[in-house]
DNA sequence: GCCGGGCATGTAACCGATTACATCCCGCGC
DNA sequence: GCGCGGGATGTAATCGGTTACATGCCCGGC
């Protein structure tokens, strides 16, 4: 591997006027620098990143730390994320499959002197416990955690408002027996979801035995699950709130297989707008998350908080969502595929 | 920060036995070795990676380097690569949106130094021509690439055989007129699934004039446009096989919106097998492609090639497909849903 | 003509680890 | 009692950059 010092020889000159030519400095000639460069182009040089970044104590590096990374969800996350990283000349490390303090703290040492901040994703409470032990001058994004306060950066999503609205859309069409399929009980999404529609269906009115509350995990699976438990019951709810769209997906699948129409006999929405919504059967409303956009906002408070580590303030910020009303609750229609791929490499 | 001095210091010895306390290398006693490493915890210690990969010459993390980050595809392959890397101690470094051989021979120059091998994933042509570039010991392994020949290792997917397959299933059930909707040109999978369309054809002794071939990019808006320009012709395809599944709901969405039924007035299926294949109206059927599987077995292939740089060989590797035949293609049904999600964090 | 200042360049310290080699100490054998 | 060997530990070189400080040169002002 070619190094400075090959560089250096070869152009006659110091390594110190190889460094500087490289990083454009005021302090070498035009002449020499684009000499120097030359030279460097021909032995096929390229600085050394550990070097680099041992010296200059920065690693133009972000971290991302997932709990995982299965699903259309993280993926778009990831992609939001790398966008505003890329643009600021940033990479992305990645590290995922964490979910209790354990795992973390040890996936949050493994990443000292390669990154120059963290974008951590731990719905699961308990993530910002491990982050705490951080220095507390180390630039850190929470992205849908439990943990309040001004001690961290946080960006969430409008969870409660989101599922309160999609409430009050379908009271407003004539909707008075609601269930809701729930999320992971551990979950700060799912909780807030359901803090938004127990809030929405008593301020609408509706008594105890007016509402349903069905165990799930965000699973699709479990969606089809609480589905078939609905569809046990004498007495059914005339539409179902699915705490995300995989579940909702879930439960039109039970539904179809039991020959119940929707919207006509039971409506049916779900939360987060993936791509998938718009082509089931009927399409799915349900309440959108610009999932990419809350990757990119982390970002670009990640690296403010890199670019000024003293004059940055720590806050909370949260992302708003819309109601996008398709077929599955019998609202007025919307019809026509819009893309959900750009052109892929593969497929 | 606290650095390896620093724990000297406060141990009494000197850094290098807190080094080899903390590889827990045979040359310290145990005793020693346990009360550095107490001390380290406490004064909240942990090695430096930028300036431990200075001197070992290794940086535990692997490069993904990927055309773009959309779709469940790349988040598939994302995590079966990370499954790899993580169970062998490694971590993954991200970067994206390279298509054409400068951007590609840029991202590949700033990973130097920061990673022990790189996965290439660029269908579009021409990406092998700037891994070339590299020292001929640097470990890669490309994608789905066109690159053939023994010099470099490379994974692919089986794709000429896998559409063969799918007429070859089509043509069984009666089909005697197919259309293909057709991928990007310069997409070398896209090109494979032709070859192989074409070959099963002739195969099977369709005329010229029994089969379509339309343009499409992998998008599901060019699947649209697809199925609307077939739907125009006065003799129609009694069977549509998409370059992707993605092409392919598009082209089942324009069906529908003409009401033409699938799959009693025209067969539909895919390729890929993403996770909503399942739950469309019809179910799809298409070729499925372990698309995670792909990803890990390219990430044991690199992890191999640096573990041992000598006695690497390098070779092709050729991932198999399977058809899964659901309801959009009339052949006999399977019913009931299975899983597209783990449990997420999110949803 | 000499001196001072500024600019281009060189020298070497430094970042924080690993590790080859030096050193020290202890026990054992003669 | 002395020397020798081996195991535990220390010292310092090293990885490949950046950059503070030193150097040397040129030019202008007096």
């Amino acid at each position: 591997m070619v190094t400075i010092k090959d560089v250096a020889r070869a152009a006659g000159v110091s390594v110190a006027t190889v460094s500087r030519a490289h990083n454009r400095s005021r302090l070498v000639t035009e002449a020499t620098g684009r000499r120097v460069r030359a030279v460097a182009e021909r032995l096929g040089y390229s600085p050394h990143a550990a070097a680099r970044s041992l010296s200059t104590r920065q690693t133009s590096t972000i971290g991302v730390l997932l709990p995982d990374l299965y699903g259309e969800f993280y993926s778009e996350l990831i992609r939001g994320i790398d966008q505003t990283a890329q643009r600021h000349g940033f990479h992305l490390l990645l590290a995922s499959s964490h979910n209790e303090k354990g795992a973390i703290t040890a996936a949050l040492q493994s990443m000292r002197g390669r990154v120059d901040g963290l974008v951590v994703m731990s719905p699961a409470l308990g993530a910002h416990l491990a982050v705490r032990d951080l220095p507390a001058s180390f630039p850190v994004v929470l992205l849908n955690s439990a943990a309040t306060g001004a001690a961290f950066d946080a960006i969430t999503i409008a969870n409660a408002r989101g599922a309160a609205d999609m409430v009050q859309h379908l009271v407003g069409l004539g909707h008075r027996r609601l269930a809701m399929i729930l999320g992971p009980e551990t979950n700060s999404d799912a909780a807030e979801r359901l803090r938004g529609f127990r809030a929405a269906a008593q301020a609408a009115g509706l008594g105890r035995e007016d509402v349903w509350e069905v165990p799930g995990d965000f699973t699709d699976t479990s969606g089809f699950e609480a589905g078939v438990a609905l569809l046990r019951q004498a007495r059914r709810p005339t539409a179902v709130f699915a705490a995300n769209d995989a579940m909702a997906i879930g439960a039109l699948s039970a539904l179809r297989e039991a020959s119940v129409a929707v919207p006509a006999e039971v409506a049916v929405t779900g939360f987060d707008d993936i791509p998938m919504a718009r082509y089931t059967h009927p399409p799915l409303s349900t309440v959108r998350v610009d999932i990419a956009a809350l990757g990119s906002r982390a970002a670009a408070r990640l690296l403010e908080a890199v670019g000024n580590h003293h004059r940055h303030r720590k806050r909370r910020e949260r992302l708003p969502v819309t109601l996008v009303i398709r077929e599955s609750c019998g609202g007025r229609t919307a019809r026509g595929p819009r893309s959900f791929t750009t052109q892929e490499g593969e497929s």
